[in-house]
RNA sequence: GCCCACGUAGCUCAGUGGUAGAGCGCUUCCUUGGUAAGGAAGAGGUCAUCGGUUCAAUCCCGAUCGUGGGCUCCA
């Protein structure tokens, strides 16, 4: 990251080519509208609408035809000019969404910019000529809605990214190849951790033997963590009455997103959210104020009815399954309770080695509440956040419908962000099913419910844990942490004899006895992501030892048997977190 | 759902309007070899599915399903 002038640079470079790429489309397909044009956070972007349609295999003319116009040392030309001018301007020129934009422009007096014969409606800044921009590259040809909606006309955009030198752009194109390297879903494959198929149906994914290891080990160590917490677990049905979800307000606020099925003339909905099965829980009996905080956690298992275009791998998938947990409590417990939960996911995510950060997002259009519920639930995670000293972006809007929350979004190894944890507050359901404790003052009050996860989706977790530790899992999560080969079948049983008494100890070790040579045994270890390798030879034979190699580290000598489990041991179970 | 691509052996991918190929993997045999690939032989594909054009389609066209890159949406 450079510094925030450098930034500006940036950002001004790649806006500068942005119009060079828009110069070059205009000149190649005649007849082409421009939309808009910015730079991004990883480079720029031009939207252009054009009858016909372009593809990939476009780009290396256009990126021809922009190297000319850079050859070419244009200078940026910033006029100003009278609106009404400029309204004249574009719409002779047959530009409608430039007069669309310019018809919401406020002021009297616009700027433009000309570079050759190519003119844009701009705020600028640029560079000073097409000279500047030397290190660009076109990268992919997409669909995008005019303004980002999906009622309007879609448009073609082009994206590319630019950089101040080659050595910048080089690098930054060598990280897209390397976030090819580890994804998650090459080495879900390799790694034999997950699969998906055309039979089973898209979005639904299948666990491997070694997937379902790391998602067990996750699971457990959910399990855990909440027992030390004070959550109680509780397991709800998969299917409810499409009534309950009437009540709730998913059937009119969520329906499009859910399945539903008839089971002997009644209609019924999978659940797309645990949360009704929790409340049916706190239901069950009269509940005092002094039952509260209620904690119910459950590894719950949802399905979502996600539109086809979305699915992606294991980030964004049909069925998964949260460290889901509603909390129940008294208005004057909420604070501490966010606290309690934000200290988790904080402990959380840097045992996983992940930083983070928080967003706060208020009352969306479509939703169900009083307006003081949504003010004095907001008004809790805000000071919660700023208690805690996070920094958090707001975003205004972008709530639930039924309460504003805070999202965490995590960043990976390779400054990739993706977001797991959230806590929503929720005023509206305790309302819908009429919740309500005795208080100290012997009358009913209605508690304050939030919804929360941790990790997120599990299965959205695993991926990103996939592509963050590049599938080398830390020794507590390898799916098999080690691995015992053998030089020659002479070999076999003392083998055979190490790894028993690794499993007996609790480590999970497999032999690797082929009749192979032990360079090639190493090579498939290694690439398969094993943690620890133990050789075993004459010499181990002899000496009753084993030949450690690491993962990491590559060999590390000999040494017994009781030696390694004494180094390795401490590592191999799950961790616990500090707890407050 | 929408835009653009793609779908060939278990995997990664070549290829052609005249019924298909490589590497890895798999099987068998030889080899018993000390820290990232020992050798040989063999098996394996209705070229995603359905329809159309054509004397002839894996290849051209259309639809469907699935996947990928985006948009919108989201854990």
């Amino acid at each position: 990251m450079g510094s925030a002038k450098g930034d500006e640079y940036l950002s001004t470079l790649r806006h500068s080519a942005a119009h060079i790429m828009a110069q070059a489309v205009k000149e190649l397909f005649p007849g082409v509208k421009l939309a808009i044009g910015p730079s991004t956070e990883e480079g720029f972007y031009y939207d252009f609408d054009y009858e016909g349609t372009f593809s990939e295999e476009d780009l290396p003319k256009i990126e021809a035809r922009m190297r000319e116009i850079v050859a070419q040392d244009l200078p940026f030309i910033r006029e100003e000019m009278a609106k009404e001018e400029a309204l004249r301007f574009f719409q002779e020129r047959g530009e409608s969404y430039k007069v669309e934009l310019l018809e919401e422009i406020p002021d009297d007096r616009v700027t433009i910019y000309r570079q050759g014969d190519f003119v844009d409606l701009c705020r600028g800044p640029h560079v000073a000529s097409t000279g500047e921009v030397k290190a660009f590259k076109l990268l992919s040809v997409a669909g995008a809605y005019w303004r980002g909606d999906e009622r309007n006309r879609m448009l073609q955009r082009i994206y590319g990214t630019a950089f101040p030198t080659e050595e910048e752009l080089k690098a930054f194109l060598d990280r897209l190849e390397e976030a090819k390297r580890r994804d998650h879903r090459r080495l879900g494959k390799e790694l034999e951790l997950f699969s998906t198929h055309e039979e089973v149906g898209p979005g639904l994914v299948i666990w491997h033997h070694r997937g379902a290891m790391v998602r067990w080990l996750l699971e457990e160590f959910e399990r855990r963590e909440h027992l030390k917490r004070g959550y109680q677990f509780v397991v709800g049905p998969h299917i409810l009455k499409a009534e309950l979800w009437r009540r709730s307000g998913h059937y009119d606020y969520y329906r499009e997103h859910m399945y539903f099925t008839e089971v002997e003339g009644q209609e019924y909905a999978l659940k797309p959210m645990n949360c009704l099965a929790h409340i049916m829980v706190y239901r069950s009996r009269q509940r005092s104020y002094r039952d509260l905080p209620l904690r119910l956690f459950e590894l719950g298992t949802v399905h979502r009815h996600e539109r086809s275009g979305v699915l992606h791998g294991l980030l964004r998938v049909r069925e998964f399954t949260q460290d889901d947990a509603h909390i129940f409590c008294r208005p004057d417990q909420l604070h501490d309770e966010i606290r309690g939960i934000l200290d988790f996911v904080q402990e959380a995510m840097e045992l996983f080695g992940f930083s983070f950060e928080a967003e706060l997002s208020t009352r969306p259009e479509k939703s169900i509440g009083t307006d003081e519920d949504w003010e004095r639930a907001t008004k809790a995670l805000r000071e919660v956040l700023e208690e805690e000293g996070f920094s958090y972006e707001v975003n205004e809007g972008e709530g639930a419908f039924y309460g504003p929350k805070i999202d965490i979004k995590l960043e990976d190894a390779l400054g990739r962000k993706w977001q797991c944890a959230t806590i929503q507050c929720d005023f509206s359901l305790p309302e819908r099913f009429d919740l309500s404790y005795i208080g100290a003052d012997g009358s009913k009050h209605r508690p304050v419910m939030i919804h929360r996860v941790i990790l997120g989706a599990l299965e959205r977790f695993v991926g990103v844990l996939i592509e963050h530790y590049k599938g080398a899992f830390p020794l507590w999560l390898a799916p098999e942490q080690v691995r015992v080969l053998s030089i020659t079948d002479r070999h076999i049983p003392y083998g055979e004899e190490v790894c028993r008494r690794l499993q007996q100890e609790g480590v999970r070790a497999e032999g690797d006895f082929r009749n192979e040579k032990l360079g090639y045994k190493i090579r498939q270890a290694q690439l398969e992501k094993v943690p620890y390798m133990l050789v075993v030879g004459d010499r181990e034979l002899e000496e009753q030892k084993v030949a450690v190699r690491s993962r990491e580290e590559g060999d590390l000598g000999a040494m017994t048997l009781e030696a390694f489990l004494e180094m390795v041991l401490p590592h191999c179970g799950i961790p616990s977190l500090g707890g407050r």
